[in-house]
DNA sequence: ATATAAACTGAACAAATGTTTAATTTCAAT
DNA sequence: ATTGAAATTAAACATTTGTTCAGTTTATAT
C-alpha cells in the first residue's frame, strides 16, 4: 500500500517507475523470485506495460543492470579516485544517494555472487585499483620486501568487498548499519591501520 | 548425458541421487533457477519421485541444506579448531572431499548472500571464531593497544570469507583455482603476515 | 513361491507466470 | 476542436512448473 500511494503519474512515468521498482525488488529478492506482476503492482501499473516498454522481463533486467552500472561507474570508474582511499568515495556516495544506497549495494552483492558479467567487471575493477595501490606503495618503498606481492592485492579486495558483501550480517551483529558515518569511518581507519602496521606490537 | 550415464541404481538409490544432484544444481544455479524436472533428469529418475521421497521441492531444499550443513559442521563446529589458524581445516577438507568441495563452497556462497538462516549461522560462527582469536591475542599481549577491538574481528572475517566468496573471480584472474594447495598455503601465509605485521616497513 | 510394503513411473492437473493483443486513455501538435 | 501517436489497460493465451495419483516394478520377509 505504501508503494501504490504514488500510483498516479507524479513526476515520473510508468516506464521509469517500472525500472525503479524492478531494481528495488531484484536487489531485495533476486531476479527469479520476482514476478512481473510483483513489479507492476509495486509500480501501480498494469501487467502489460513491462512488455510494452521493455519487450520482456529479461530486457527489463538488462535495463536495470545498466541503470545500476551507470550509477556505480559514475564514481567507481572516475579517474579521480584516491588510490590511498579506494573506497573513500563511498562516503560521498552514501550521502548523495542515501535512499538508493542500500538497493545498489544489494544489487551489487548479487552480481558478484551470481557469476554475472557485470560481477566480473566489478571485481576486476576493484582488483585493478588494489593492484595499482600496491604497485605505487612498492615503487615508493612503502612495502616491506618480504610482503607477498601476489596475494596482497587480493587480500585488500577481500577487505573492501567483504565490507559490502557481508554488510547485512555485520548489521545483524552490531545492531545498526555499518554504513553509519561514524562506524564507516572508524572501519576505514582500522582497515588502513591493519594494512599498514598489522595488529601485533613491535617487539 | 554424463549425469544420466549412471541412471540405473548403481550403489545409491533414487532418494540419494536426487539429494546429490539437487545439491549440485542448487549450488550451481540457485534454488529458483532449478526445476524439479532438471533435478529428476539429472538423477535419471521420474518426476514424481521428488514428492514421493521429500514431499515437495521445498522439503528437498531443506534436506540438501541439512546435508551441506552436516558436512561443514563436521569440521567447522568441531572443538579442535586451531584458533591461530581458523581456516586451516580447509586444507584437509579439500583433500578429503575434493569432489564435493566446489559444490559445498558454491552452496555456502549463496547461503551467505541470500539472507538464509544458515547464512546467518555461518557468519556468526566465523565471527565468533575471529573474536575469540582476537580476545586471546589481546589477553596474551599480542595486540597493539591502539588496534580497534571492534573492527578487527570483522576485518578478519572479511579476509576469511572473502577468500571463499570471491573464489571464482580470483580463479578468473589467476588462471587457476586459488584452492590449489600451493596457492592456498601461500595465501594463508600472506594473510597471517598481514594481520601480524601489516605491509609497511618499520621506520 | 507368495504376500506385503516400498520404490518408482509417467500421465494428468492446477496454479503461476511471461507474453500477446485488442481496446481505451492521455497528451501533444495542428 | 481534431488528429494521431504513444502510453496504458486488462483480459486472454501459452508455457512452465510443482504436485498428485493410479498403476507398475522391485525388494523383502515369510
Amino acid at each position: 500500500m505504501s508503494a501504490s500511494e504514488e500510483k498516479t503519474t507524479n513526476g515520473v512515468d510508468g516506464r521509469q517507475r517500472l525500472l525503479l521498482e524492478a531494481m528495488r525488488l531484484f536487489a531485495d529478492r533476486g531476479f527469479d523470485a520476482v514476478t512481473v506482476r510483483d513489479i507492476t503492482q509495486a509500480a501501480g501499473v498494469s501487467v502489460g506495460l513491462v512488455n510494452h516498454h521493455y519487450g520482456s522481463k529479461d530486457e527489463l533486467r538488462k535495463a536495470v543492470d545498466e541503470h545500476v552500472i551507470e550509477q556505480f561507474e559514475e564514481v567507481l570508474f572516475s579517474d579521480d579516485i584516491d588510490p590511498g582511499d579506494p573506497l573513500g568515495w563511498v562516503e560521498d556516495w552514501i550521502d548523495k544517494h542515501s535512499d538508493e544506497w542500500e538497493i545498489s549495494v544489494g544489487y551489487m552483492r548479487r552480481a558478484l555472487i551470481d557469476g554475472s558479467e557485470w560481477g566480473s567487471t566489478l571485481f576486476q575493477r576493484f582488483f585493478s585499483i588494489a593492484r595499482t595501490t600496491v604497485d605505487r606503495l612498492d615503487a615508493s618503498g612503502s612495502l616491506r620486501p618480504d610482503v607477498d606481492r601476489l596475494w596482497l592485492p587480493f587480500l585488500i579486495v577481500y577487505l573492501e568487498l567483504g565490507t559490502l558483501l557481508l554488510a547485512p550480517h555485520v548489521e545483524a551483529v552490531l545492531g545498526r548499519s555499518g554504513f553509519d558515518r561514524d562506524l564507516w569511518q572508524r572501519r576505514y581507519t582500522a582497515y588502513i591501520d591493519l594494512i599498514n602496521r598489522g595488529a601485533s606490537p613491535p617487539e
